[in-house]
DNA sequence: ATTACATTCCAATAATCGCTTGAATGATAT
DNA sequence: ATATCATTCAAGCGATTATTGGAATGTAAT
């Protein structure tokens, strides 16, 4: 007599949740998100061994959250679909709700999270239109190449004070990265401000908005 | 010096996914997800036993995917939020989209899942306002009795031979029960076919029904 | 072919997980 | 108080996981 149907659906879909379960995988996903990227690369950001990212990669394969394809001398990893972007939304959302201590982080290191007072991507595109924001991606130039905000400006944050000039300090300017808790933009608006500029972040990064069904640009400047 | 605070979030973040890693605990939520039960009431639903469900509990609790409260001797748990459910459906829409497993278990044993045609919420609603339907619970009676579709009638899947005389035969039946996994419906829907009814599946169960702001009953008949 | 290089496989470690059994807790009922 | 019952805790097992370093695979360039 075999197992229910049911558990064995549950056993692959657990198989998922397992895939979830580790904060260097989330890392790897996050990442990916922007993009297609191969093994050395996502070591290289993630500061882990090539070996210990294959080997997540692969148990992120197995999982459905990731596919592959060869280019040449790389194997470029990729999300499967626009379903594992909306899971990892879904799990932040009920990370956000529930657990007190990712309250507590969000409080104590993304600090004062609603005085900076995010801009939505709604307001950007009105603000943009009216020509009142200079749009500044703060990520690493390899990722703004790949795929950047229509008309952002690439200024990497190790980069921001001694690029300040290139910043109209009549516009505010609306920073962005990877992702909602990608630490890149709100420091980036944090030393902003201390220099005098009106800055804030955007909402979202670039995947959340590319999700949204926005456009977006590739490229240099 | 510290471990990033995205990381530490990303670990917390882990920690539902690991949550999330266990048919067991699946299933679990699958039951939390139509209202609360307590913990020996849930092992026996399960096959597990009380100890194990009571671990599998405090995992769950531990995440932040479920709360409880002291009812008399029991204590009572229930999903914390609705943002667990969502969750739940963007898990199974990975797992339906990207993995082949789930897709052969699908096909093999909830077979010919388009051939069942699913009937959505919008049109059982219209079709039951024109007194076309009979909508049909097929869960056991506790499950229920604690919570149902308005004016569903109640006959568990082990009873349905017997008591087939109930069911209006110039009417069409509409047989739901715990989710889109749930067997009990499926099963229900392809002996009453047997047995000459007209029948068709709600297109998920009752938790998602509920979710989508639909009115539940609650009580005996 | 041979060399170079990106990636994956393999083996070994320490840590964690799932489950069982049996005792401990904590609230209710007598 | 004492007894009862639902639930949790604690200890122990076999199995799984994350990580690393080194070997093996497979593709591309010479």
């Amino acid at each position: 007599m075999s197992i229910s149907p049911k558990l064995k659906l549950y056993e692959a879909f657990a198989a998922i949740g397992r895939a979830l379960g580790n904060a260097h995988r989330l890392d790897i996903l996050e990442h990916l998100a922007q993009g297609e990227r191969g093994v050395e690369a996502l070591a290289a950001k993630l500061g882990l061994t090539t070996a210990n990212t294959s080997q997540h990669l692969q148990h992120l394969k197995q999982a459905g959250l990731v596919e592959s394809r060869r280019q040449g001398k790389f194997i470029l990893y990729r999300l499967s679909d626009d379903s594992v972007q909306r899971l990892l939304a879904a799990l932040f959302e009920v990370g956000e709700r529930n657990l007190a201590e990712v309250d507590k982080v969000l409080r104590d290191y993304f600090q004062a999270r609603d005085a900076m007072e995010p801009v939505s991507p709604d307001e950007l595109i009105a603000r943009s239109r009216q020509g009142l924001v200079t749009v500044l991606d703060v990520r690493p130039r390899d990722e703004f190449e790949a795929e950047h905000l229509p008309g952002a400006v690439n200024i990497p944050l190790s980069e921001l004070e001694e690029r300040l000039s290139e910043l109209n300090p009549e516009k505010e300017v609306v920073a962005y990265c990877r992702g909602p808790y990608c630490v890149l933009s709100f420091e980036a608006v944090a030393r902003l401000r201390d220099h005098g500029l009106r800055a804030r972040r955007l909402s979202d990064g670039l995947p959340e908005w590319r999700l949204g069904g926005l456009p977006v640009e590739s490229g240099a400047e």
